[in-house]
DNA sequence: TGTAAAAACACACTATAATGTGATTTTGAA
DNA sequence: TTCAAAATCACATTATAGTGTGTTTTTACA
């Protein structure tokens, strides 16, 4: 599971969760349908733009921060 | 100040803390010098693999959190 | 202050993200 | 089961991100 495809799952549940269509939110941010299924299914390399206007309706936010150190035992 | 300006700033002062030039980063990353240049000065609209290229170099990740609300008397 | 490396910038070209259209498949509700 | 909406998918086109080259400006150090 790529981050490309994780990305593209949480939009997919965050959108289910708001219960709105590809369609709804697309145009709701301004994209193309086809733009917005591609980055869900994970089939996409999106912009930054894209990806921000897709989260900016989500309520979510994209951001940098220091990467945690990866725990050799971690269950998850 | 925009999101990806932004995210070059702190690109950048990233890269100043490693002390590596933007052309080291830039093949460490695999990516041309010119498209670093353009996202650290925030003029590039980056694709989520250029973005991750460099945040891998750097120890960063990108992450969608759920945005917090705004405080309007926030001193910052 | 010279001057060499690094960064900033312009510009043309190439690769590919974004899009529109239309077809097919899946889903869920009557 | 229909049947319509939603999602998935293929494909051609358009818009633009990424790149390479060369030039100018800035930075920092001897």
């Amino acid at each position: 599971m790529t981050a490309i495809q994780q990305i593209g799952r949480i939009i997919q549940e965050r959108r289910d969760h708001m219960r709105i269509t590809q369609k709804q939110l697309a145009d709701m941010a301004d994209i193309g349908i086809n733009t917005l299924y591609k980055i869900e299914t994970g089939q996409a390399n999106p912009t930054f733009e894209s990806l921000q206007r897709i989260t900016d309706i989500l309520g979510l936010e994209i951001t940098l921060q220091v990467k945690k150190i990866k725990d050799l035992d971690a269950t998850s």
